[in-house]
DNA sequence: GTCTATAAACAGATAGAC
DNA sequence: GTCTATCTGTTTATAGAC
């Protein structure tokens, strides 16, 4: 009679888990309800029932991700305390990370998948994750280069390169399609990933050397 | 008795032009045919007669791209004739043109919008455009790039490069949404456009620094 | 909270007149 | 080549039994 043992477990977790996974893999408009409660083994009025409808369904998707996402902020403390050699290595880690997060095991990674499609939808999703976790993210990494560049805190130039460097990552994981066949990879393992990740580290290395030749002059 | 007047004229273009629009701002999956057809001032069942339905719409809009971009292509000719120096310029002047396309007036271009949309999608499509534009178009600027550096030709390394100046350009406009929340541009304008293209050609320049080193060692 | 049944609107496609 | 009318299937949403 333990109380895991009841039959009915509420059918709520489960669709948002079907519609994190779904939304990323298919779009929005091209996964139907129907799909969605068949993954998440529920009725198809329970999507009505728990979030409203469909579109209610996306926003708790996204709430899920922002709240998801918020308890991985924590990473980023302590970063006044660094020297500026430090920040670098720091910004290398991090990005390093983003790089193995993004183009590894691409089919089982649903939350950067569903993020995707929605910074390319670029609808209200975006107001709910942009102030749980975009916004600290570069607030945080902002400083960590201001650190290790010393230039101008919350400077259009610090932001702008800090946005080119992901970009270059994000680029790499949206366009993959294109970037494989150019470069005839027919699959892609930690190799591949490691020669796109020293690419993008040198690059990032780069633009830090220039970045501090820029302010110290 | 002008041939031009007469009332019929063929909805074949209307079609591919608002399949273009539509399915560049909305997203194939999220645009219906009746749209379509209202937008292209024809009638629903044009779009069978024509193409055979939804998806051969789509497939002669990639067509119709794919056509269109590869006139622009001879304008990168005679590559073998320059020198270090103006092959490394010239890519800069390259780079500040694809900035300017996609960042500037983003509403008008229905082209690089019908791009996006499916080089993120990655389906069929792709097999049109990436043999008639995207691949002539990186052999051209592989060479540039070799012709700079001196890097091998057509080594992963020349190409992974390219894709990540191409990338931030790319993820400047497909994220932009996100860039400018966090900078807070209330509206983007030639000004802000400067701003980010003066970021990415730095960038650009700091790697074909490193990438001459690196090769001259 | 979950189910069946069904409503109401919409999708893409097509037959056939003109 | 374009039209009307309609078919067939699917969509999201909901009413109501349990």
């Amino acid at each position: 009679m333990a109380r895991n043992e009841q039959k009915s477990k509420s059918t709520h977790d489960p669709l948002i888990n079907a519609g994190l996974r779904l939304f990323g893999e298919s779009g929005y408009d091209a996964t139907s309800t129907r799909q969605i409660a068949l993954a998440a083994d529920a009725n198809i009025s329970a999507i009505s029932y728990h979030f409203g409808g469909k579109e209610g369904l996306r926003l708790a998707c996204a709430e899920n991700v922002a709240k998801t996402l918020t308890t991985t902020i924590t990473t980023f403390a302590a970063i006044e305390s660094q020297t500026p050699e430090e920040a670098a290595l720091e910004l290398e880690h991090i990005v390093s990370a983003l790089v193995q997060m993004l183009l590894l095991q691409p089919q089982a990674k649903t939350i950067p998948q569903f993020m995707l499609r929605e910074i390319v939808q670029a609808e209200e999703v975006l107001d709910i994750i942009f102030p749980n976790f975009f916004e600290p993210i570069h607030k945080s990494l902002s400083q960590l280069w201001v650190r290790a560049t010393g230039q101008d805190a919350n400077s259009d130039a610090v932001m702008l390169s800090l946005f080119a460097v992901v970009g270059q990552v994000i680029y790499f994981r949206v366009s993959r399609e294109i970037v494989y066949r150019r470069l005839k990879w027919d699959s892609v393992g930690p190799t591949e990933v490691q020669t796109v990740e020293s690419i993008i580290l040198t690059n990032l290395r780069a633009t830090l050397e220039v970045a501090k030749k820029g302010s110290s002059q």
